[in-house]
Order: C-alpha cells, then structure tokens, then sequence
RNA sequence: GGUCCCAUCGUCUAGCGGUCUAGGACGCCGGCCUCUCACGCCGGAAACAGGGGUUCGAGUCCCCUUGGGACCGCCA
C-alpha cells in the first residue's frame, strides 16, 4: 500500500486553460513525476451546457505546450455517467442517500427565509429525510420531480483530516447538510462523479485549490460511505489578482490565460518556471529550476498556505507596455531565453520567423551558423520571442521600423551625419575583410579624419543599420548583418531626413 | 450574514524560540563598465498588521482585534 502514487488534474472544459489551472496541473505533474507516480488527464464534462469540444482541445493544447505530459487520459467524465448513477442507486439501496422532493421554488423560499432571520443554517432543513416508504411511493406514484441527497451521518463531533499544506481541517458533523449528489433530471453531480471517479483511477493524492475545501469534508464523507479510503488532500493557495481578487479568465480576460503567453513569446518552460514559485518554494529560495531540478526538488510540503498575487497591470496597459505582465515572469523568461542552448533557441526564433514571414530555409542549412551567431548575438538584452521580429527584425529583412526616440537622437539631432555616414558607407564598401577588427579600423579612422565624436557616428549607424537606439557591439551588429547591407543601408540613410 | 482558510519589503518569498540591527529574487534608485542599451558587478531605499499573553528570550507558540480571501448551486 506504500505503492505507487496517482494523482490527477481534472480541467472542466469551459474555457481555455488559464494559469490557475496550470498552476494546479504543474503541481501534480510534479508531484506525479518526483515519485515516479501516474498523473492522470481527465475531463470533467458533467455540465453538458457548459462544456465545449473547442475548450477541450483548448486545454490539451496548453498542456502539451507547457510540457506537462500525462500517463493516462484523457478520460471523459461522461463516459461514465452509468457508474455514477449506479453508485448512488447504491448509496439510496444501502440507505445512505434518500430521494427528496423538494423543489427547487421551496427550497429557495427557504433560503431566504433562514436568511433573512439570520439563522446560521441555510442549508437543507432535512424535510424529505424522515419519509416513510409509503410517502416516497406516494409520491413518486404522481410522478414528482425528485433529486437525490446524501444522508450525512447524525453523529456528535468533528470529522476531519489532515491537510499536507493546511494542517489539520475539522468540521461538527450538525454543520454539515444533506447534500444532493444527483440531480432531479437523474444527472449525479460533480461532488459524487468526482469521488466515484477519483477512487476508480485509483487516486492517492488529491492537490487542489483552496477553493474545494467546502468540497472536501462532504467528500471524505462519500468515500466513507463507498467503503473507500480517502486520499491525502493539499490545498494549494489561490492565484490572485493585484487586487487581490481570485483570477479567473472571465474578469480578467487574455491576460490570464496559458494561451497568451505562447502567443506573447514565452518559452514554456519559463512560464512554467515562473507559476511554480507562486505558491511553492525550496527552503534555498532558489528560483531557477530545469525540469530535472524542478522535479528532484518539488515537493508538497514547500507550498504555501497563503494566497499568492499574480502581479500584472491590469489598469497599466499601454503606459508600462514593457510589463505586459508579472515582471518576474518576463524576468524568467528573459533568464531562459538567454541562457538555453543556441540550438534549442534556433527552434522557437525559427517559428517566429516563419509565422512573420521572415524564414529563409537557408538558415537551416549555409546560413546556419550565421543563424546562431546572429540570435546568440541579439538575445542577450530582449525578454521575449516576439523581440527577435522587433527590435531584431533588421538582421533578418531590409523592411524593418526605425524607433521613433533612436531617430530623433540619434539621427535628427545631428544633420552632418546625411552626408558623412553615406560616404563612411563608401568608404566601407571597399573593406576586402569584414571582420570585426578591419570595420572597427575604418569607423575609427573616419572619425578622426572628420573630428567627429565616435559616440555620434556609431549610434548613427546603429540606428540606420538597425533601426534601434541600443543594440549589442556596433561592429558585432556590422559583422553580422553583412558588408552588403550594412554599406547599403548606410548610403541610403538620407531618407531617414526626410 | 454563516462556515472555513490566511497574514514578513510594492510583488514572489526565506525564516520552523536565541545565529534577525529579518535574508534572497523581481521591480525601483544610484554607481562602475561603455559606442548605445542590456548583461555583469558594486551600493541603496523597501516588510515582521495591531494588541494582549506564554517564555530568561517571539517574526517564530497561544488568544483577541483588524485586514484579505474562499465557499455557502439540482456549476465544476
């Protein structure tokens, strides 16, 4: 029994997957993969209205590109909607759930009711419990309506259990009301779907948010009456917003969701890296893990019990555009992307290319090292994928913008460059080696000879060959995107005057 | 309103009674470097919510207050 550990990551399909859900799957996946346990992918599509085949892929997606790979699934919740209506014929045969006629009209009179006097009970008040068999048959003989609630045992005390993040939870057996675990139209819900299915996939640890917790004592109370053993429980904290509101993709929009982030240049990995450590530390406080470390170093015990905030601008926008979001996040993910191996870039700056239009195949073959130069060159200063068709589009296409603030101090604010720096082009153009040493000597040179700053020469070529006010070594820049261009861009520069 | 959970710099957090004049990271500020910016390095501002206990000693344990959050569906 000290066997295998299985634990499982239940998305319901009603949008795409956000980074609370993904925070929520990493966990497990983690904890799945320390102990080389089973972590399970499965869909939780009991809401028929609510569940779509697009959020469906939605989440797949997500979790493929994130890297989190699952054992088994994904399982359809639905497909096995026989076995949950049979385990609760089960529980009523066994006399451990009844049939309630209640309807939903009185029940919510009642709510008001309890409300409105303020009692501190606004559950179920237990009416249809005590039905005696020939009431049940009475009325179920006129064809009522009827949901199926469990019976919650009438017993004095506490029931609890032990929370590997929280701690020991308890609750007094009289606070817990009969719930329904199938609906009137004979569909079970969530609460027991959830348990029947948890104890068939053999679940041992359940790592949830802190927002299932009403959930948990009810359910400890289902496997109790299924003659299951309960699972271990880990409340993590809940991911907020700046203003400490719970995130969620309906109020807080894109900005939240995996998607996004793919979509804004993020290595998986970073984003990974970076949701972990909301929530979750080592005692080192070290931040950067690879997968391997992450998962040697993972463990239940690290999580946090308080909530953690998801740090964005939701009111900032426009003005602070450099953070589009948490800036630890673009601080990870600018950790990676210069850092990972050039090869392994080359794959995500290749697809940035292509979808830009921007792929030359030749990269992949005579250009290649050229290639890794040129990105090993450039990433050292961007955050993200997307700069590399920003501020790096100069190196790879003649057709790139010219930063507005660069222009204005670099090239408006001293007019002699129209004339010097074509002629420096020209003077370029007859380098036999272009290599850093021989453009470095003629730049120099030509200042000299023309008593010019070498500070304002070299920003002006830096703006005109690269359309940027900052950028790596000038003559890194020069070497890299070529004598051909470099000259040409340089000759050309009195349009930018214009 | 009821039940439950939580509480260290702006944010993520270290801290599991003495080594805390509270450490790290991101962000911010200043400096070095310098052809710019970034990186890097150096330095700085920045927190134990408040009040009671317990203890020789409390950020660390207990209680209260305050604050924040979650849940209170025939949603998941």
């Amino acid at each position: 029994m000290a066997g295998e550990v299985i634990v499982r990551f239940p998305p319901s399909p009603t949008g795409y997957l956000h980074i609370g859900g993904a925070r929520t799957a990493i966990f497990n996946w983690l904890f799945a993969r320390k102990h080389k346990g089973k972590f399970i992918l499965r869909i939780e599509d009991t809401d028929v209205e609510r569940s779509t085949k697009e959020s469906v892929e939605g989440i797949l997606d997500g979790l493929r590109w994130l890297g989190l790979d699952w054992d088994e699934g994904p399982y359809f919740q639905s497909e096995f909607h026989q076995e949950h209506v049979d385990v609760a014929q089960r529980l009523l045969e066994e006399g451990k759930a009844y049939k309630c006629f209640c309807t939903k009209e009185e029940l919510e009179k009642k709510r008001q009711m309890a409300l409105k006097e303020k009692r501190s009970t606004v559950g179920y008040d237990g009416t249809c419990r005590n039905l005696t068999p020939e009431e049940v048959r009475e009325r179920e003989a006129k064809g009522l309506p009827y949901v199926i609630r469990f019976k919650v045992p009438k017993r004095s005390g506490k029931i609890g259990y032990d929370d590997k993040v929280l701690g020991r939870i308890e609750k007094d057996y009289s606070e817990i009301e009969d719930f329904v675990i199938v609906r009137s139209n004979g569909r079970p819900l969530y609460l027991l779907c959830n348990v029947v299915d948890d104890i068939r996939d053999r679940i041992t640890h359940i790592i949830r948010g802190q927002d299932h917790m009403a959930n948990t004592i009810r359910q400890i109370l289902l496997y109790e009456a299924l003659g299951a053993t309960p699972p271990v429980f880990a409340h993590m904290p809940l991911t907020l917003d700046p203003k400490k509101r719970k995130i969620s993709k309906r109020t807080h929009g894109e900005v939240v969701s995996v998607q996004f982030y793919r979509e804004h240049g993020f290595l998986p990995w970073a984003l990974v890296n970076f949701l972990v450590l909301l929530g979750w530390h080592t005692s080192d406080n070290r931040e950067i893990f690879s997968k391997e470390e992450l998962i040697e170093a993972f463990s239940l015990e690290g999580i946090s019990k308080a909530n953690a905030v998801f740090n964005f601008n939701p009111d900032d926008k426009e003005k602070v555009k450099k953070f589009f979001t948490d800036p630890k996040a673009l601080s990870i993910n600018a950790h990676y992307l210069r850092t990972i191996p050039v090869e392994e870039l080359a794959g995500y700056v290749e697809k940035e290319l292509r979808d830009a239009g921007l792929w030359d195949e030749a990269y992949k073959g005579e250009r290649r090292d050229w290639f890794l130069k040129t990105i090993d060159l450039i990433r050292t200063r961007f955050h993200t994928l997307k700069d590399f068709i920003g501020p790096g589009r100069a190196y790879f296409s003649d057709e790139f913008e010219y930063d507005q603030k660069a222009l204005k101090k670099n090239i408006h604010k001293h007019p002699e460059l129209k004339e010097l720096l074509p002629e420096l082009g020209e003077r370029l153009d007859s380098v036999d080696s272009w290599t850093l040493e021989t453009t470095e000597e003629v730049v120099r040179a030509y200042c000299d000879e023309k008593g010019v700053k070498p500070g304002i020469i070299i920003n002006g070529i830096r703006t005109v060959i690269t359309g940027q006010l900052k950028g790596p070594g000038i003559f890194d820049c020069m070497v890299l995107i070529g004598k051909d261009r470099v000259v040409r861009r340089l000759k050309e520069c009195g349009a930018l005057y214009e």
